[in-house]
DNA sequence: GCGATTATTTGAAACGTTTCAACTGAAAAG
DNA sequence: CTTTTCAGTTGAAACGTTTCAAATAATCGC
C-alpha cells in the first residue's frame, strides 16, 4: 500500500489555495476565476457560482500581497495615535469603535504614533510616499490642518476628528463642543454659580475655538463673570493644572464654577479644590465632558457630559469606507450632540 | 523650445522609484542593484556604494507588497487587543509603547480585537491561515492558552504578556503579581489591618494563579484572616463590584484590608466604602496596583503599586522582534518586579 | 445556412521584489 | 599558453493577483 492520496482530501496538504488550484480544479483559466470571483457580469452566471463553490470549499482567501502589488490597494487604514491625549479610555473606546466596523470589511488598522509637538506631517507624508494605507484617521485637528491640506492636494481619503476651516469640504466627526460649552454656562448659572472658570487646549486646535465661542457667547447671554485661563492648558502636566487652579482659589472673588473639557482635568480640578479646602458641590460646582463611566466611581458626584468615543470611532471608520468607496466629501460628516441631559447630579 | 527635460531632476515626475530606475541610473542589473541594497558581500564594495547613494538621491524605498509576495514576510505585527480591559489607560500605554520600540523597524503594527468572551483563537487562526503578519503580541495569558499552543504547533512567532503553564518554553513579558500580592498583604497588616479582602480575575487568567499563590502564602505566614471573594471577578460589572463591597461590609467582621489588582476595581471599592460609611485611610485601608498616574488626584490618596505598562509595550516589541530574527524562545522573558515601595501612602 | 453580433472564456503581460543558476573576465595555477 | 578558480555580475523565473486584448462559442437576423 503506498497510495500516498489520503480519502477525499480536495486540497494539497498544508498549502494555502490560490487562483490556480481553483482554476485547475473547475477546469476554468487563472482570468476566469478571478472575473467570477469579482462577480464580473460578463462570466456566466452558473460559472460563477460553480466557482465561488470552489473557492468556499478550499477555503480560499485572497493573497494581500498580490493583490496590493497588482491594484496598488493596500487594504489598509492607518490611525494616527495621539502620543498625549488626555481623556483617559480615549484610545480603547476609540480604536475598539474602529476595529467593530472594520471587522470583515478586509480592510486592517495600523497604528502610527502622532505627536502634536513634532512634525505632524511627517507620518502622513510617509504614508504617502510609501504606499502604507488607503485612508487615514486621525484626531486633533486643527484650525488650518496641515495633514488635511496635505491629503486633499494629494486626493487621499481620510477622516479628521474634529473640523477644520478650510472653505474646501472634507469628511469629519466631531462632537458639538460650542453646545457643550453653552450649555455647561446655562447649567451651572442655573445652579446659581457667578464667576465661571474655563481651561482651554491650545489655541491652534480647532475645538478649541468652538469651546470658546460657546464660553463667550452664553457668558455675554447670562450676563455672569468669567475667566479663561491662560497659564495653563487642557494639555499641561496634572501638577500645574493643579497649581494654577489652588493659585486663583486665593485671589479675591475666586470662581464658583468650573467647566472640565477633558477627564484628567476634572479630577485635577476635584481634587485641587477639596485640598484647598472648598467642597464641590457646596462652595463650587464642577461640569465636565467625560468619555468614560469613571466618574460613576467618584466622589463627589460631579454632572457630566457624556461624549461617546466608541461611537465616534465607529463614525469615522465609516465615513472613511465610503470616502475610499469614491463618496464625494460634502456628505460625509457626522455632528455628536451633547446629551440633553446632565449624568450623575448633585442636586436633585 | 519644446525640450520637456527640466534642468537636473532626477527623476520621472511623481513616480516612485524602483528598482529598475536605480538599475538604468546607474548601469546595473536590476539583480545587481537588490543584492547591493541587501549588502550582499558577493557585490563589490564600490558598487555597493554607488547603489546606495543613487537610491538615496532618488529617495528609493522598497514597495511593501512586493518584497511581501516575493518573501512571504509581511512586515507587520499583530496585536490582539483586549476589547473588556480594565487597566484605564492600558490600550494607550500598551500601545505607545510598542509603536516606540517599532518605529523606524519597518514594522508595523496592526490592531485585532480580541474578546475573552469568544472564541480568542479565531483571530490567531485567521492572522496565520491568511498570512497576515509575521508575529503577534497578546494580553490576558491563560494558564493553557490554546492560542500559545497553536502558535507554537506552527512556529509562529509572538510575545504573550503574562505566562502560561506549558512545559515548551515561549516568550513572554510578565509583571510579578505574585511578590504584588504578597507585600500588598505584608503592608496592610503593617498598618494594623486584621482581615483583608481580595477581588481575582478570572480563574482561567495565570496571573490569577499568581496573585492567588502570593496572597495566599504571606496571608498564611502572617496568620492574618482573609477572604477571597468569589461572587464577582475584576471584570464584573462596576455596579456588581459596589454591590458586593457594600453587602459584605454589613456583615459580622467585615475586611478592614482591600487589595485591589486594577485601578477600575479600586476607584469603585473606595466608592462603595465611602458610601457606606467607611472612610479610607481610617477604618480601612485600601492597597491598589495603578498603571496610570490618575490616583495622585483621587481622594482619599491610597497606595499604589505601579505596573509600567508602556514598559511592558516596549519590553513586548523587543522581545518579538529578536524572537522574528530567528533568536530561540528560552532567553526571551523579561519579568517586571513591583517596585519596593508604595506610591501616594497616606501614613507618614 | 451564412455573416454579424453578442456572450463567454482565455493567454499573456504586468505590478516590484528576491534568488537560482549561469555567465563573464581576470587572475592564479599548471 | 592553456586550464582552473573565483570574484562579480546578470537574465530569467517566480510569488498571486488583475486586466487588456484577443480568441472562441453561442445566438441572432435574414
Amino acid at each position: 500500500m503506498t497510495k500516498d492520496t489520503d480519502e477525499t482530501a480536495p486540497l494539497a496538504p498544508g498549502e494555502r489555495p490560490t487562483l490556480r488550484t481553483i482554476a485547475e480544479q473547475t477546469g476554468y483559466a487563472v482570468a476566469t476565476v478571478s472575473r467570477a470571483l469579482a462577480n464580473d457580469p460578463r462570466i456566466a452566471k452558473t460559472t460563477r457560482e460553480k466557482v465561488s463553490l470552489a473557492a468556499k470549499n478550499l477555503g480560499y482567501v485572497p493573497d494581500r500581497a498580490a493583490r496590493r502589488l497588482r491594484t496598488g490597494r493596500t487594504q489598509v487604514v492607518s490611525l494616527l495615535l495621539n502620543t498625549e491625549h488626555e481623556f483617559l479610555g480615549f484610545t480603547h473606546e476609540f480604536l475598539t469603535g474602529i476595529t467593530d466596523v472594520l471587522r470583515g470589511t478586509g480592510y486592517s488598522v495600523t497604528v502610527v504614533p502622532d505627536t502634536v509637538g513634532k512634525d505632524r506631517l511627517d507620518p502622513v507624508r510617509t504614508i504617502l510616499r510609501n504606499n502604507l494605507a488607503d485612508g487615514i484617521l486621525f484626531t486633533r485637528t486643527e484650525c488650518f490642518d496641515p495633514r488635511v491640506r496635505l491629503m486633499m492636494e494629494n486626493g487621499f481619503p481620510f477622516v479628521s476628528h474634529g473640523r477644520t476651516e478650510f472653505t474646501t469640504p472634507h469628511p469629519w466627526v466631531d462632537f458639538d463642543n460650542e453646545t457643550f460649552a453653552r450649555k455647561a454656562v446655562h447649567r451651572l448659572v442655573e445652579k446659581g454659580r457667578r464667576r465661571l472658570s474655563l481651561i482651554l487646549p491650545e489655541d491652534r486646535f480647532t475645538f478649541t475655538q468652538h469651546l470658546r465661542y460657546g464660553f463667550m457667547s452664553a457668558v455675554r447671554e447670562t450676563g455672569v463673570e468669567y475667566e479663561i485661563v491662560t497659564d495653563v492648558t487642557l494639555d499641561s502636566a496634572t501638577a500645574d493644572i493643579a497649581e494654577a487652579t489652588k493659585r486663583r482659589r486665593y485671589r479675591p472673588n475666586p470662581p464658583d464654577g468650573y467647566i472640565c473639557v477633558g477627564e484628567v482635568t476634572a479630577l485635577v480640578t476635584l481634587t485641587a479644590l477639596g485640598d484647598v479646602g472648598v467642597t464641590p458641590g457646596v462652595e463650587a460646582d464642577v461640569l465636565a465632558k467625560r468619555a468614560s463611566p469613571i466618574f460613576d466611581n467618584i466622589r463627589p458626584r460631579i454632572e457630566t457630559v457624556f461624549e461617546d468615543l466608541r461611537a465616534t470611532g465607529r463614525a469615522m471608520a465609516e465615513m472613511l469606507l465610503r470616502r475610499m468607496a469614491g463618496e464625494p466629501p460634502e456628505a460625509l460628516n457626522v455632528l455628536f450632540r451633547p446629551d440633553t441631559g446632565f449624568c450623575g447630579d448633585s442636586d436633585h
